[in-house]
Order: structure tokens, then C-alpha cells, then sequence
DNA sequence: TACTATACGGAACAAATGTTCCATTTAGAA
DNA sequence: TTCTAAATGGAACATTTGTTCCGTATAGTA
């Protein structure tokens, strides 16, 4: 009799894991085949073998296929909007103000809508926060007592800064991290989120 | 006569670009038709024209829709493993070690090849690296004076410290940021890569 | 060596893709 | 209202998809 060729199966699922972490896609059956050099109908049945050895799950007719691997990658993944200086008066995330994406996945994050900011100024310095530092948020309108917001003030102008109530006054606070800056009092403000991550560079 | 129907198209861009940012993939012309109540003919017609306005480009035969947002995420767009705790003498990127991915795009990280590493112990307090925080690393096994490299030393262990040279004694100098720590001499270290950024968590 | 179960490759297949053609409908102008 | 150019929708089309079938080649065993 003839076995069973594993790395064969190796080599295809390395193929299809390649593919998928260099373009974002998965082959098809036929791009499998010409690969490792085999007829299309044989991938075809490879692809059925590896699956029922759990290898890879193929989902639909269609462009299916799902290593563990990927599965890894797209567990809860989430496409975040990085955002450099903010136009005045737009929306956060308004097209323009985007630079970039980042795509996060796994457990990184936790639930919700998230955006990074990059920090303008050294307001927040005391909590570990410099200029161009990029603070990722999370979307929501509420804050608590003491966590690091980002607000719209009455001019438009969104800023970062430390979230406190006044009880007595029924104005709200916002408290730079900065010892040579004073607090800002507001009747109201627009949270638009709450910094969980921030991504510092190295001064290498 | 009759006029083209802008909106038509705008709503068109937005569910394609709508369904990249949530699943990662491209709508086929029939889900398009669908989505805004079109026939397939027309929604193939209104693509063609959507191309020749600039709205979106098609590659190939298949799959190929690629709108501006979609370039704009996909700019170099690379795929970080996120190593957590590292089994003793495997290498770093070892599929065990790697907990999930972070896809990173445009000119964030810039070029070479990239993984996060979580931070250990306090031995790089001083560099602001704190225990639990993910460190960036690009890939080099060499370093300049006084960059923050992961080194394997002798005995398999990873470390992340201040890398330096002893002309006078031949030898590498590890150096923690952390006053309470001592320097290391080794003759021989094997480095990894050099620390580029770090990601925190906000205390809230 | 001979035998047999198994793997393989080519062709045929149904399903789904995007495109094109054409008759019909529609919106705007006269 | 009538007319006309443009947009629409349905059907047909070629292409590509993944799967299945079947005869052949192959590897391992006796």
C-alpha cells in the first residue's frame, strides 16, 4: 500500500498560513495544487484529509479555508483608526484626520470601539503620557472619577487630560498631569473616550 | 434624461468599505446588488463606473474590489506575533509562545521585520518599561551602543536590556535600567532584536 | 516476483463569479 | 403631453471555483 504524505500536508498548510500572513488571503485549490506540485483534484482531497484531521475548518463553497493558525490571528480582531492631528471642529474620526490602521487581535484589547490619538503637548507627562506618544481609547461617552479622557471642549478643540466631578459645583474638571499647568473647570464637556494603552517610541 | 445616481454610490463605497473593516474581505457584485437593491447588471455597471471616478480600483477577475480607505489601511501593512511568556530555549517566535497578532499598517512601524514581547520584572523601569508592558522589537541580531536589544544568553533565557561594548575586555554588557539591578558581562550573547516600542496599559 | 489497497491525475460536473447584450422603464427636456 | 437619452433589470455568456468520478500508477506486502 501507499501511506499517507504528511509533509506534503505540512508543506500546503505552510502555504496556505504564508499566503494569508504575507496578503491577507487564502489560496485557491488551484494555487495549492501548482505550489507543491500536484493535480488540483489531489489538493482537493488533501484539503478534505487535513481537515478531517483538524488541521484547517473550510466554511463554505467558496474560499473557505481556516488554519488554527489564522483562527489565532482573527480571534476578535478589530480594525483601529489611528488618528494624528485633528482638524478643528471635525468629528475624531472624520476621514481626513485618519493616518493609518492598526488591526488588533486577541485578548489585546477587550471589548469595544477603539482609536488611537497621537498626544500633542506635554500635559499628561506625569502619567507617562509625551508628545507623540500614540494613546489608544476607547469609545464611550461617560467616564470615571480619575480616568484619563478625551474631551471636546466648547471650541471644538479635543484634549486629553484626567476626568474628575465637582459635586459641589456641578462643573467638571479636567487635570493635566503636569505640575506647571492648572486645572480646567467646564459646565460641560463631550467625552469621545477613555485612554487604556499607550504606545510609546524608544529614543534609541 | 436621468442623472447618475451619486448617492447610489456612495452607499455602495460605504458597505463595501463597511464589510472590509468588519470582516476582512470583499463583497461579490451579487451581495452588492443585494445590499442596495440592485441588479447584479447594474451593480456591475455602477462598479465600472465607480472605477473609471476614481471611487475604487479592480485588479483581476475575481475579488478585486480595492477602495481608497482599504489602500490607505493596507499601506505596508505587516503582521506583528505577540510573544508572551517564553519557554525556556525555544526559539522567541516558537508557535507556543506566540499568544495572538497584531497587524500593524502605513508608516507606523516603518521597514524590517517586527513581534511584541511582554516585559518581565522590573529590570527596565528606568527606560520606562514596566512589568506586563509589550515591548516592540525589530528583528537584527546586531545593535548599536546603548539600544535596548533581547539577547539570548547562555543558558536560553531571553532578556531585554541596554546593550554595550567593552572595547578593552572584548566583552557585552547588559544593562538594566533599574538601580537596584547589576550590569552583566557576557562574552557572547546572541541578540534578537532591538526594541523600537512599547505598548502600557493605563492604570485607570 | 506478484498482488492489492491506496494514492494520483485527468476529465467532467454543478455552482458561483463578473461581464455583456438587449428590451424595457424611467427621468428630464421640449 | 410627447420625446429621447440614459439607466435599469433579466437572461445569456465565458471563466473560475471546488468536487466527484474513474482509470491508471504506485508503494508496500506476501
Amino acid at each position: 500500500m501507499r501511506t499517507k504524505n504528511e509533509s506534503l500536508m505540512s508543506a500546503i498548510l505552510d502555504y496556505i498560513n504564508g499566503r494569508f500572513f504575507e496578503t491577507q488571503d487564502v489560496p485557491t485549490v488551484q494555487e495549492i495544487a501548482d505550489e507543491v506540485g500536484i493535480a488540483k483534484s489531489s489538493a482537493s482531497r488533501y484539503l478534505s484529509e487535513m481537515e478531517s484531521r483538524g488541521m484547517l475548518r473550510r466554511s463554505g463553497a467558496f474560499y473557505g479555508i481556516e488554519t488554527t493558525k489564522m483562527s489565532k490571528y482573527m480571534r476578535g480582531v478589530c480594525i483601529m483608526p489611528m488618528v494624528g492631528e485633528i482638524a478643528c471642529g471635525t468629528p475624531i474620526l472624520a476621514e481626513e484626520n485618519i493616518e493609518s490602521y492598526l488591526t488588533v487581535s486577541g485578548e489585546f484589547l477587550g471589548q469595544g470601539e477603539f482609536f488611537a490619538l497621537r498626544a500633542h503637548g506635554d500635559s499628561m507627562i506625569g502619567a507617562g503620557i509625551n508628545d507623540g506618544d500614540y494613546v489608544v481609547i476607547r469609545r464611550q461617552s461617560t467616564a470615571n472619577e480619575g480616568q484619563i479622557v478625551v474631551a471636546m471642549v466648547d471650541d471644538g478643540e479635543c484634549t486629553l487630560k484626567r476626568y474628575y466631578t465637582d459635586e459641589k459645583n456641578k462643573r467638571i474638571r479636567l487635570h493635566p498631569e503636569n505640575a506647571s499647568m492648572e486645572d480646567m473647570y467646564f459646565d460641560e464637556v463631550e467625552i469621545q473616550g477613555v485612554a487604556v494603552k499607550v504606545i510609546k517610541n524608544i529614543d534609541a
